[in-house]
DNA sequence: TTCTTATGTTAACTTCGTTAACATTAAAGC
DNA sequence: GCTTTAATGTTAACGAAGTTAACATAAGAA
């Protein structure tokens, strides 16, 4: 009477566990409960996975891929650098605000740790690379010196620990984006304040 | 031959929980575990404490309070606006980075919902009304008018989610601070860029 | 067909958070 | 001083979790 033979019970597994850390967090995904989800026996999920951390791994490489995926195609269209690193952040906080549990996967603590799952690795490393490609790649014809190398990986990290930080603070509700405006425009504005200025300056001219 | 009264555990098993939150995280901070090492019986900390969560909300409300004194303290001494910003956001990240567990605590999900506990609560407050306090605060001379009003808010979310970007990145290990500067002015070079100017642009004049 | 491997299953072990029931100490009321 | 009561400890149990071992069945290679 044994039914046996679900299927594909792994990508059953998989997108069971997707769902459950869509709406609940890592925090909900217990292997017991994915298992009994998925209609299938408690301990099955250790033939196609290794543990827990197995599946949050495989869910994170998927993340990556879909977080790369947007932030390159938000790299494509600007026409020039400046424009590039914009649409980058807002579409790194975009990510973030539509994908708050992925996004907190990918970067918290309960991320599988990077030195034991390799194709996890390398998934982050796309998309950092993707990120550090299109904010330090100025335009090809200007041979870059030295200094002006280093100031545009200074200016990645900038952008890059900005809209991080946007993100963050946005999806853990400490900050409010106003209802009245698009999110995209308030992150752009974010953005570009130059906290070096004085504080009643206009942009405008 | 009971020996109890064991002094008064409710200190002992906080600054235990502070000690295992300090090496291992929340993650390692099991209630069995800190009841063995404080040498006292499984289901006593229930006796002090609102179970894990209640724990989890004491130490985090010590780990705010020594935040905003930080934060406090880095605000006095600089002499104008612009300097204030700078030197919190210096803080801020240094806060982080020498208190790595604590400030995921503070942020991050493992943190007790606020609404339960209304101390932890005020002291999350507490803490970003001194930053909104200090980044907001121009002059007192200078009255401000409703835009420059805006305009202050808005350098105030983009100067806290910069260094909290900085922060997470920083002790998440995604940005390494370089070796032969000390990290302060690392992060004030990056609070301070610029991304709406050409990058071959020099600060210096 | 037979041997091997992949895939399931059940049952157990340990740890955990939490609570109930009971024991002891300390403090308050008389 | 004695008694009552609240605070503080204890042990024992419950259910849920991650994980593993031992066993069962299916599918494919030999």
């Amino acid at each position: 009477m044994g039914k046996y033979h679900h299927g594909d019970v792994r990508n059953v597994l998989l997108q069971q566990a997707e769902n459950i850390l869509t709406d609940e967090g890592p925090a909900g995904l217990s292997l017991r409960r994915l298992a009994r989800l998925t209609g299938v026996s408690e301990a099955a999920p250790y033939r196609h996975f290794d543990g827990k951390d197995g599946i949050l791994a495989a869910v994170a490489i998927a993340a990556f891929e879909r977080f790369a995926e947007q932030l390159e195609s938000a790299a494509e269209s600007p026409p020039n650098h400046e424009e590039r690193i914009m649409a980058l952040g807002a579409a790194y906080v975009q990510f973030a605000v539509e994908n708050p549990q992925h996004f907190r996967l990918i970067f918290g603590r309960e991320r599988p740790p990077l030195d034991q799952y390799p194709e996890l690795r390398d998934a982050a490393d796309n998309a950092f690379d993707v990120l550090q490609r299109a904010v330090t790649s100025v335009d090809r014809k200007a041979e870059m010196t030295l200094a002006e190398a280093a100031s545009a990986y200074n200016r990645a990290l900038a952008a890059w620990s900005r809209a991080h930080g946007i993100a963050m603070l946005v999806i853990d509700g400490m900050i409010v984006p106003p209802a009245d405006q698009d999110l995209s425009s308030f992150v752009l504005g974010l953005l570009a304040e130059d906290l070096t200025m004085p504080v009643n300056s206009t942009k405008a001219p």
